[in-house]
DNA sequence: GATGAATGAGCGTTCATTCAT
DNA sequence: TATGAATGAACGCTCATTCAT
């Protein structure tokens, strides 16, 4: 299919988005270079190696690319809400919905998330997503929409729970998976109510 | 110090342990028999697949023995709870406390789980410990303690959350984070407050 | 040849014997596991690393043995040797006919030598051998048979020209290449007649 | 620093010198195309293919270049001399003084020497700088300011004495280097005083 | 019960080089 | 003159497993 000569930023697309359908059937670990070769039609392992410095280079572009896909799938719905808590129930919404349409991107990139070697200095303490959940909650107690939480938590908890929806079997009714996450979630973050 | 000419049954035990060590720290298909070897102090790989059919079954009986350990820790404390509430408190708690006084034991048990092959008619929509709490939600809804929700995407949901603690980083405030974790899933279940 | 399931110190010898011959052969670089396989009739490159941790404790074995083998066949002779004069004779002399006996264990061992890696703090200014002669000088020239001169460039300067014998081409006369050694250094070495 | 569309003689000269820089540092078979690439700011392996018909030719052209350079920096000093015995301390001193100023040339050009596979029926019995010093030492013979001795000899010994020079790692002292290797020779090649 | 010896398959990476502009 | 793209072969090494005691 991929014809000779091929311009490289097309290759590269190509080997990229290949990489992003093994990774997301055998996991990070077990997707090869021979693997994305041969699912890809490519002509040999060096051509990877050729595009890219080294496995861990291409899984990081790989991991680059689904972002910019599901921050493009995701944005305009969180921008477009006017509180907080529209903002998270269109985060969670939109995130399933992401994940419904495009599920080897979701899934791969979990799997690299939770592979990939970080960086020495890289002090993350949670990847981006995680934080800006954080970010979220701030604004939300600061509105006065949301109860005094520990916002760490309350992210890491939101963003395992996503995950897990990707990870797991039901994909048939994840539509119906995002409706409960909302509700649990928006229980979980509002204010009390006083008796 | 494992002699040589062990009782058999010390071996598998040692083995296993090993095993558990190794998978928590480098994760599970990183867990290779070498390594294993060189952490156990055995003698070559081969003592592996003596006591052990193939690499799939050590890592079946590596979980059952550190579930088998993670109930022994959780059970009386969820048992001697008397409402439902008290017992979802209870198995949050219990885990992270499990969590926190063996963490290879729970971080190796997460590793397992997400990446042990299923067997071919496997079905199971979940392994034991989702379907354990889909059961105790089904209780508490029973008991009006609960609202109604769907049992299994807040068991996929709670499960998650407990593991995120188990892999995450702040592993210095686990206390801290069990409390947060039972608060959202009070607020989560329980009946809504009428107006 | 080999039979299968051989004692591991004979495969372990065959291996070394082989890599020898390869290294001297084609140089220290270029004696891959493939071309010591084929040589040494071995079935295959695992082998190789079966029985030895990495390509460097391998040629580390090698050089070890090749050391071993020409301490052997040249301590005799020195140690029967008088003044310090006779036993730098020796020493050369010694040094020419292994060359001549053993041809490729000279040449694999200069190659060795000469290509491999040092460890960290390895500190040695100059291997084993520059310093036993280093040695000799100063023993020399304490028993008033040698001039004074500086040790370390005199035995670096030896060596040197030892090793020059190994890789050269006229192999054909080694012995009227050591006695002519034999001369040079003497004449380098013994104190000045006085006018 | 090279602007594209350079003028191809430019092109080369920076090629050969930059591997010459490679070959010094991590030699002769380690000096990759790639390596050179990088070190060079070059744009692609394909540049040196280009100019180069084959790797050798490149190694061969960087003999040629680093001894033009040795030649013109040790020729005058050398041409210079009176007697024989005063033009071989000149060699010797020009030789090591070469190698202080330019370090890198030299140890190129030993590396390159040692490692150049020699054509079929090349039959050279040593290279250009040892005939150059079997003839120096011829001539010093014939004018009765040199014992006689296997000329072939000693100046393969000779050689090999300034090459371990500049392999060895006293790199700080080659001054000191270079008297001492000058009186060790005068001393061997000095006809004999009669008691 | 236990182990030393051996193995075929696979890994990512590097090599000098050729193809096609 | 110059270069981006591509490649087959080889590299050392690790894998879980089987053979033979």
């Amino acid at each position: 299919m991929p014809p000779t000569q091929q311009r490289a930023v097309e290759r590269r697309t190509h080997i990229i988005a290949t990489a992003v359908d093994v990774v997301a059937e055998v996991g990070y670990h077990q997707a090869s270079f021979a693997k994305i070769v041969e699912r890809g039609g490519l002509s040999s392992p060096r051509l990877i190696s050729y595009h890219f410095t080294n496995r861990e280079a291409l899984m990081t572009e790989a991991l680059a690319y689904v972002v910019e896909q599901a921050q493009a799938h995701m944005h305009p719905r969180i921008a477009a809400a006017m509180t907080v808590q529209e903002k998270l129930a269109a985060y969670i919404l939109g995130n399933l919905d992401f994940l419904e349409t495009n599920p080897t991107c979701a899934i791969a990139a979990v799997q690299i998330v939770a592979n990939l070697p970080r960086a020495e200095g890289d002090q993350t303490q949670g990847d981006t997503s995680v934080r800006l959940l954080e970010q979220l909650f701030t604004d939300g107690q600061a509105a006065g929409e949301m109860r005094h939480f520990d916002n760490r938590v309350m992210a890491v908890t939101l963003r395992a729970a996503i995950d897990a929806a990707a990870t797991g079997i039901d994909r048939a009714n994840l539509a119906h998976h995002a409706e409960e996450l909302v509700e649990i979630f928006r229980l979980a973050t509002t204010v009390e109510v006083q008796s």
